[in-house]
RNA sequence: GCCCGAGUGGCGGAAUUGGUAUACGCGUUCGACUUAAAAUCGAAUGGGAAACCAUAUGGGUUCAAGUCCCAUCUCGGGCACCA
């Protein structure tokens, strides 16, 4: 007996996928093109999770469905492999990061075709690559010339664990993103890029996106654009200047504030109080962030400067406390404890004045001022496994950039992984690689001569790798440029991007290069992103984060193995839920898809076989497809109706990314089919249907069928029925549905007279009926008695 | 604390502009087939004897509310001294 057996189904579809590479992306003028793509994964030892396959698996139903309408589509697949766990098991075991990532890609790659994706396996690229980040470093240097790449010395995120900065993105909760460990505050001299040139523009193009409404407000609150004023205050021969949002409050100024790291504070402080200022400065820097979240209790101390107020020409004590933030403004405020709440606590605690003064117009005494929260990126990393800054310095130790033609500076190899411990990373083992001759050219003289400089030794965060990689993919293998013009015009921006993650650091990222890249020249649109799609994970059984440690994780390979196979895999994560909302997996269910997967193989089997329906038992299809099939070819009973309907359904919920449902209205087209036989046109258009979800078994029908997999399309004619059902109510609750003609049904006289004779209504109406209002849109009759 | 989002059967979840609540799947029960089990197929499945009652709770608007309005409770997410 022939019965669905997908092992053998999926292995025939992927030796032959393997062989032809059906995928390949090709430009073709006029021709109307989609581009999609995840969120590009990082190759771990594990393995693909369950997280993956649902990422993957989005992209993939999109691409198959619009390639099925025949529109021009790419699909292409990377690898993000710079980063900390590959050098972390290099420093535990010796293997380079560089072959452990080649293992892990391997191993990725694999365990994605035996997904069946339909992915352009000629335009994979991996970020660690000298082909690719030698790009990289060309688009740092692009940054480097207009100026937006630049050192500043300043205290920044240090983590003691991984022994490196930064960005303020990847600090959360006080802890480091990668390892969990506190972080603390440490004064260095860094790389950034300057991301906040960008952000009135990151601001105001968000909206225009198709992007879920959360990660648009996520990234508006990351911006935080406040207007307001700066005012300055004279202290002494000094001056203070602050930034406040209520420049109209400057009557209720009784006192400043400074963080205790203005940079100007050792020269204001008087000296009987610069002990304890020194002290409570010294304090501040010590405390991490938890300690600084969870004491939310006012300290502060006084200065012994005396500012005065330029509207009420008052002298005002200038003090030091953590609530003001250095970062924000300028470092200090004028602390209004009438208006503001924060600044009435610190003012009762410390007994200052509080005066309930009148407003002034705001631009009174100050100049009108925009801040942001954002600060610019910090992507100098003190790691091995990363991309090269670069970049060069003399002797003084001024910065040069390394030429373009002596790209890509490539990673050193070396023994020992571990960061030295002067705070660089392991690049500085490197002796050789340190030196380099670099042009210089002397502005007197115009004359050129080479010079022995050293090299940097910071990399560059992976966040940078990750920000030009979907362009990238138009032009994966070109040797002349970064992506090629005419490829980039044709394919981007991205049509659909699909990820669970990075809601404000990569998807920022992006559109800021993007930016910077377009006002260059190099790109001809300012956003790379047209829609996301932002999708939940999916959790263990138990509904807790699936974790190794907890030993809940689910493999997807195992699912796959155990007979499932790939397609039930698949279709059972779309079916999951909703695409935007956090799952549970559930074994029982993933049962569930792979009987309609089966139900599916077993109807067109059953069909396909000549002749009499087999009678008796039989492994996997018995009675009632014999029934299905006796019932076949009867005129009266053709599946016209249900076959739109659900060409309709599917083909709208696709494009809604309501996976759940189009899935359901698979197996709901399929139980209708059971019911009434299914005819050849109906088994060809449930695989072509299939084919995004369930693509070896939907190749499969289709190849035993003789038909091609473009998309079918529904034709309303089919989706007016003869004969209608309209709802009767009376007083709004249902009490008969009365089957009448289509024609009939649009007739409230006619519907009423119906209504009205029908027994089941007779008893409800006997005392009269005061109101009948009659909805045709809703074929729907409510009796007022 | 502030800003969003969400509360629907035993469970995951469906329900155009307000218009038949509970699609689909899981689970459960019964039946067919089988020596038996599995698999497969079929039937039933919100509660209640019924009238009726049910979409977190209490009000409101409406001929009609899961959907709109007000209040309350619970959960999830984001931000968190941003002046």
């Amino acid at each position: 007996m022939d019965r669905y057996e997908p092992l053998k189904i999926e292995a025939k579809w992927q030796e032959k996928w393997e062989a032809e590479q059906p995928y390949r992306a090709i430009e073709k003028s006029g021709m109307p093109k989609m581009m999609l793509a995840e969120m590009f994964p990082y190759p771990s030892g594990a393995g693909l999770h369950v997280g993956h396959v649902r990422n993957f698996t989005i992209v993939d139903v999109l691409t198959r469905f619009y390639e099925q309408q025949r529109m021009n589509v790419m699909r292409p697949f990377g690898y993000d492999t710079f980063g900390l766990p590959a050098e972390n098991y290099a420093i535990k075991t010796g293997v380079s990061p560089k072959a452990a990532t080649a293992t892990n890609i391997a191993n990725f790659r694999k365990q994605a075709k035996r997904l069946g994706f339909a992915i352009d396996w000629s335009r994979e690229i991996n970020t660690s690559d000298p082909e690719y980040y030698k790009w990289t470093q060309w688009c740092f240097l692009q940054l480097y010339k207009k100026g937006l790449a630049y050192q500043k010395e300043s205290y920044q995120w240090w983590c003691p664990e991984d022994q490196t900065v930064l960005a303020n993105e990847q600090v959360e909760n006080g802890k480091c993103w990668r390892c969990g460990h506190e972080v603390e505050k440490k004064k260095m001299k860094q790389w950034f890029f300057k991301i906040t040139e960008y952000a009135d523009e990151l601001l105001d193009e968000i909206d225009a996106l198709d992007w879920p409404e959360k990660i648009r407000t996520m990234q508006k609150n990351w911006i935080g654009r406040s207007a307001g004023a700066e005012i300055e205050f004279a202290v002494g021969s000094r001056k203070i200047t602050v930034f406040t949002t209520r420049p109209d409050t400057i009557l209720g100024a009784t006192f400043l504030v400074v963080a205790p790291e203005y940079a100007g504070l050792e020269y204001i402080v008087s000296d009987d109080c610069r002990d304890a200022v020194m002290k409570y400065k010294a304090d501040a820097l010590k405390k991490s962030e938890i300690e600084r979240q969870e004491n939310k209790e006012k300290t502060g101390v006084f200065t012994g400067a005396y500012a005065i107020n330029p509207a009420t020409k008052e002298k005002i004590p200038v003090w030091v406390a953590d609530y003001v933030l250095a970062g924000y403004g300028t470092g200090a405020i004028m602390a209004v404890p009438a208006y503001d709440e924060r600044d009435r606590e610190f003012a009762e605690k410390f007994d200052l004045p509080i005066v309930e003064a009148e407003l002034v117009d705001r631009d009174l005494y100050g100049t009108p001022k925009v801040t942001y929260k954002m600060r610019d990126w910090l992507i100098s990393r003190q790691r091995y496994w990363g991309c090269p800054i670069p970049i060069a310095y003399d002797k003084d130790g001024n910065p040069h950039p390394i030429p373009e033609d002596q790209l890509p500076v490539m990673i050193p190899e070396v023994d020992d992984y571990r960061p030295d411990n002067s705070g660089r990373s392991a690049l500085a083992k490197a002796k050789d690689w340190l030196k380099v001759e670099i042009p210089v050219t002397d502005p007197k003289t115009g004359e050129t001569h080479m010079e022995e400089m050293t090299r940097e030794t910071d990399t560059l965060d992976g966040y940078a790798c990750s920000s030009w990689y979907l362009w990238r993919y138009a032009s994966p293998h070109d040797t002349e440029y970064a992506w090629n013009p005419e490829a980039i015009k044709y394919w981007e921006p991205v049509d659909v991007y699909v990820g669970a993650d990075h809601a404000v650091a990569h998807l920022l990222y992006v559109r800021f290069w993007c930016k910077f890249f377009a006002d260059e020249g190099f790109l001809p649109f300012r956003e790379p992103i047209k829609k996301l799609i932002y999708h939940g994970y999916i959790n263990a059984p138990d509904g807790k984060k699936m974790s190794k440690s907890k030993g809940n994780v689910i493999d997807p390979l195992d699912v796959i193995n155990d007979g499932y196979g790939a397609d039930t895999l698949r279709t059972y994560e779309m079916f999951i839920g909703p695409v935007e909302l956090d799952a549970a997996w559930d074994p029982r269910s993933v049962g569930g898809v792979y009987r309609f997967l089966n139900r599916c193989y077993n109807l067109m089997t059953s069909a396909l076989v000549p002749g009499p329906r087999p009678s008796g038992p039989s492994p996997r299809a018995d009675g009632a497809i014999s029934r299905a099939a006796a019932l076949r070819n009867t005129p009266e009973l053709n599946t016209d109706i249900i076959r739109h309907k659900t060409i309709k359904k599917v083909t709208t919920d696709i494009h809604k990314c309501n996976f759940n449902t189009a899935v359901a209205a698979l197996m709901e087209y399929v139980n209708e089919l059971y019911k009434v036989g299914a005819t050849t046109e109906d088994l060809v258009v449930l695989a072509k249907l299939l084919k995004p979800f369930a693509p070896h078994l939907a190749s499969e029908m289709l190849e035993r069928l003789e038909a091609d997999d473009e998309w079918p399309k529904w034709d309303e004619k089919y989706l007016v029925a003869e004969n209608v059902e309209i709802v009767v109510q009376v007083n709004g609750k249902l009490r008969a549905k009365l089957n009448i003609a289509a024609d009939d049904a649009a007739d409230e006289e006619k519907v009423k007279e119906l209504a009205f004779a029908d027994e089941r209504i007779q008893k409800y109406i006997a005392d009269g009926v005061k109101k009948a209002i009659f909805v045709p849109r809703a074929k729907l009759l409510n009796l007022v008695v």
